[in-house]
DNA sequence: CGATATTTGATATAATTCATAACAATTATC
DNA sequence: GATAATTGTTATGAATTATATCAAATATCG
């Protein structure tokens, strides 16, 4: 996350890394990823983690992971949902819901409001600030990390590649 | 993992579930992932996480996981190489390797041995159990893993998505 | 109605994954 | 030969994922 924390991006006063010999001889020294890269598994990881990285870079200004961000997203298109509802929609477990509720309660981006009808129930419903903050992770989304697909795949891929996604979410 | 522990999976002996008054009338309660379902990072985490869960279960007679599977391929494509050289090649770092090269050790999989060049590495070889795990672990990932792949996609959509997912990985 | 079962949110608690710091042995660099 | 870097390793912490259990509230059944 933090990667200006990182040594390799402070700069080297030391003595600098020794060169490989073979590499120093302009051999390729990377290895062969063989069948790997045919593998569905592998492939769809690495663009995983990939993607997640950038769009924390992208929403860094506004504090947002991918999971909370879907779900200020999922409030705001399902008003009057209990978290059960909200969590089983994102494959989240209830238990582990409770936590990243009270992170986003915590930073009033979203409430628990306890249902007329049933009274075991919460109603999560977005803050005013939840709501800005989604727009502006929104916009955010759009013209920093969607952009980006675009500029590497182009339009018809970038849908045609979300399309066989969907697919593959669904009907694996 | 172990869906046939779940309790979902045994014959409910006790009263059957209640009926949401909503849905018993026919109306539809899903909700509405909106903007969600165009969000390439969900998208793909949902994509991703049933393949990892399929995998599983048709390279289940073997016990292999998808990383452990991984190694096994790149040991076989890149003998002679150390440690450190296949963990960041996988993107694993080296700390985390090393339990899980001791669990494919323990199996008689792969074996550590000092390099004579340098001392302080160790070679990862396979061995001939090794080779032959991953012999029929390949089997059942391409006749039924990666063949679901194909019914799902077909082959021509298939390699569409491997290379996109692959620009991805690569350019994102 | 009243007894029993289920659902909801919550807590506690593992198991797993992911990341960083530090160490001894070895090797490279100056 | 002195110093720095690399390798494998250990220890450790953070984050993620999963299960069991509980009290309160509600539903179902007799």
């Amino acid at each position: 996350m933090t990667a200006s924390k990182n040594a390799a991006d402070v700069v080297k006063l030391s003595r600098p890394a020794r060169k490989d010999p073979a590499e120093a001889a302009g051999e390729d020294t990377s290895l062969q990823l063989g069948e790997l890269s045919e593998l569905l598994g592998y492939v769809l990881k690495r663009a995983q983690l990939k993607v997640f990285e950038d769009f924390l870079h992208c929403v860094a200004p506004l504090q947002l992971t991918p999971a909370q961000f879907s779900v200020l997203l999922l409030l705001d298109k399902n008003p009057g949902r209990n978290q059960t509802e909200i969590a089983n929609t994102l494959g989240i477990l209830r238990p582990n819901f409770v936590a990243m509720l009270d992170a986003l309660e915590s930073r009033d981006l979203c409430a628990r409001m306890r249902s007329a009808n049933d009274r075991r129930s919460h109603i999560v419903v977005l803050t005013d600030k939840g709501r800005a903050v989604l727009a502006r992770a929104k916009k955010l989304v759009a013209t920093k990390h969607e952009a980006r697909l675009n500029e590497v795949l182009g339009p018809a891929n970038r849908a045609a590649l979300l399309g066989m996604l969907d697919k593959v979410a669904r009907e694996f």
